[in-house]
DNA sequence: TTGAAAGCGCTAACAG
DNA sequence: CTGTTAGCGCTTTCAA
């Protein structure tokens, strides 16, 4: 492991000339750069980031949390979001909470992502008071995907007129019995964005005059099985609903399957709509609200990077991206 | 940012002592630990990472190289070790090459990942002999998932055995008329993969006196597009298969969705078997050779602690993990 | 334009 | 059982 030292004695400068080099300061000449860049190229050099860490408290690193990387959505954004630290020569920091309270709270309760990273990414969830306070009083930018906090740049869709179209759509084809499939559960995630599609579900039903069916609210989970479950239930009811406003495309396959299990045609019997353009939404051809999922780990990136002040562009602090309806083959008025 | 310093004037100690106490190491009294861990607890002390990286060499981090974390095998896999790495109070730095070239040389050749981490994870990439000698010379621990390098520590399942049960499996029900979808293109990803279950299919043909029609080969890109594509290739054939293998589940769904667009009833017209047993694969009913994804995650990454002697464990160096036929509703009988 | 030197916060001998 | 001290490899004044 060759280090400033072996760099500076090979090309016979000092370490601060080497630092300043390697780093393009100005008071270099440019012939000495040159000799220095050569020379560390030949050598294989590679600063130490514990180092230059530890001399500049800053890590060049930052710590994304997620409550689940598995899920498509999770992983696209930290996919955007990587793509612009990497261009800046950000590293990224997983933290996969993975649906564990413990976890969620070892984590924002001790000041170990402060510690380790420049800024923090935390996405789909909503920090509790708490949370917030402990992330503040780090003093690390910290930004918010698919939730909003006072001061803090964020990211979002606008869930409640997303589920808001969705329904309507619904509506418009003449369905009065709309059942919602979401996330109520008390996880340690999502706590926002499932209530905002629910009050959208909500709203939209009630302007449309039709009265809200508690029964009509099922809990999905988020995921597939939970979908699928929820499906059931529903289509168990003695008055079943005529469509179903699913809060995700993936608990909106699940629906579709029960659906298929119950001999139920669809859009025939069952209308299902979902939210997010899953990539598997297209093979199901089921109708949903689309949202650019990658994007919203770039301008994350990009607002944190910004108060990093890594970058001039003017990034605006609170970010709400534009959602389009995408019908398909599942939805239809009712028989 | 309250530092060692500040603790062990709290306390009424030195810094060692400090150290001592808070990594549980022996030569502190019982008495002197407690007061120093209700210090560090009262005013929120983390020690900072590079510092004591800088000290020890070591970073208590592992650097997980893979080729898409949208995909959902490789999210899983990150998932399985990100667990373990946690457990053992270890931090996962997330390198996403996103099928991006440059950024696999640049990631490779030079020693960032070497300084960064103290093991490697790579997933689902054959490191060329460049990148062998290259990481070798970084002196850390390397664990391969998805491919095996002598010497160092892997985790996979056997491919040739998956892709041959599968196709056997097709056999046995009187197809012959086979099709291979898999990935045999140049991406920087994946080469030993693809290549292994191809190599499995075209045995289990000839092992049966099939006769391998290379129309039948057929680009899926790993991708449910590209398994799209490549059905509508395979059903465009004047003479075309009776029975297609996907190498993965993701282009399984895009055959049958080509299958779907065509007209063409499943298992009745065409019979299709993936590989993984992706999270979808049971909606789609779909026959899939299964393998335990988030198992290999954990295994690759206790592999590596063991080799940093992080856990007694005697973790086998090379372990293949079994794979299990898993028979769904889209295989059946040639009409 | 360059160099000397003092840290950054922690760990690891070595003494005591 | 505890403290002193010398680094770890960079960055950053301050001088030259």
């Amino acid at each position: 492991m060759t280090s400033i030292d072996d760099l500076a004695r090979e090309v016979g400068v000092s370490t601060a000339t080497v630092s300043r080099a390697l780093r393009g300061l100005p008071r270099v000449s440019e012939q000495t750069r040159q000799r220095v860049v050569d020379a560390a190229v030949r050598l294989g050099y590679v600063p130490s980031a514990s180092a230059s860490g530890l001399a500049t408290g800053r890590t060049r690193t930052v710590a994304v949390v997620v409550p689940f990387v598995t899920r498509w959505f999770f992983a696209t954004v930290v996919h955007g979001a990587e793509q612009v630290l990497r261009e800046r020569g950000y590293d990224l920091l997983l933290y996969n909470l993975a649906g564990d309270p413990a976890a969620r709270q070892r984590l924002f309760g001790t000041g170990l992502l402060t510690k380790r990273a420049d800024a923090i990414l935390v996405l789909g969830l909503a920090p509790t008071a708490e949370e917030v306070r402990q992330l503040r009083s780090g003093g690390r930018p910290v930004g918010l995907v698919g939730a909003s906090v006072d001061g803090w740049p964020s990211v979002q869709i606008d869930d409640h007129a997303a589920a808001r179209s969705a329904v309507e759509h619904l509506l418009a084809l003449g369905h009065r019995r709309i059942a919602y499939v979401g996330g109520l559960d008390d996880s340690p995630v999502d706590v926002v964005v499932p209530t905002a599609r629910r009050d959208g579900y909500l709203e939209a039903l009630l302007d449309a005059g039709v009265e809200p069916d508690p029964a009509y609210e099922v809990e999905g989970r988020f995921t597939m099985a939970g979908g699928l479950a929820a499906g059931r239930r529903l289509l168990d009811l003695p008055e079943g609903p005529t469509a179903v406003f699913a809060a995700s495309d993936e608990m909106a396959i699940g629906v579709l399957r029960a659906a298929r299990e119950a001999g139920r045609s669809v859009p025939g019997d069952l209308s299902v709509i979902g939210v997010d353009d899953h990539e598997t939404a297209l093979f199901f051809d089921l109708s949903t609200v689309r949202q650019r999922v990658d994007e919203q780990g770039r301008t994350a990136a990009r607002q944190v990077l910004a108060l990093l002040g890594e970058t001039d562009e003017l990034v605006p602090e609170r970010v709400v991206l534009p959602t389009e309806l995408v019908l398909r083959a599942t939805t239809g008025p009712p028989a």
